[in-house]
DNA sequence: CCCGCATATTCGTTTTTACGAGTATATGGC
DNA sequence: GCCATATACTCGTAAAAACGAATATGCGGG
């Protein structure tokens, strides 16, 4: 993987908000679509061109697909996801985002 | 600024080999056109998107402009920065640019 | 086998980006 | 004032990205 790739995955804000989401753990479609309140297609997209770039994995589990970053990331893409984890307390949507997927994982069925 | 304006300057390999080359220092445009060996408009036209984003200043001296990268960054930009100077031993392309940058740097004129 | 849910893909459109060729502007030296 | 150098801007074009609407696919349950 490189560098270009990871940047160009969050080079948009609605990749960056499914990137911080994926930093607290692995994420069905549907929560994170809840948290964004955007559109399926939308939410989709983008995580098809995460996972074609590799910064991101999923695997099914019954009808629910789980999107996560890499169990074993690269060191690039370890030190940008620290970057990046150090970085979204400073701007407010990561902030409300992290709330609201607390609300929604404590009545989380998938 | 925010984070989104610092990955869309870095998601693009002109940029990131620029980025990267301020990171040693101020430099006139000349210079990081000789040291890319990209042409001349494709640099500009790069430094001139960075510079709406607020990531680099430029100021002129004599007939050079010359590009750095913010003397106070914003906490956001300084964790980035560093992030990058951490990441770019990692890529050989980085090295070869700071290696003729180098060179470049013993006959310098301006 | 059919249904409903979760998710992905296709299509057509609009916007943004990237680029080279050519041209314009600013500066210093004569 | 004129010239050379350094740099920016304009124009036209091609490629990529982003989007919503509609459609397709995969899976479990009845």
């Amino acid at each position: 993987m490189e560098l270009i790739q990871i940047h160009e995955c969050l080079c948009d804000r609605t990749r960056l908000r499914i990137a911080h989401l994926l930093l607290q753990g692995p994420l069905c479609v549907c929560h994170i679509q809840e948290v964004l309140r955007e559109p399926q297609v939308k939410i989709s997209r983008h995580l098809a061109y995460m996972r074609r770039r590799g910064i991101i994995d999923c695997q099914r589990r019954a009808q629910w697909m789980i999107y996560s970053l890499p169990e074993k990331p690269s060191p690039l893409l370890q030190k940008n996801l620290a970057c990046l984890q150090d970085c979204c307390g400073e701007e407010a949507v990561f902030r409300k985002d992290a709330a609201r997927l607390q609300q929604l994982m404590k009545t989380s069925d998938c």
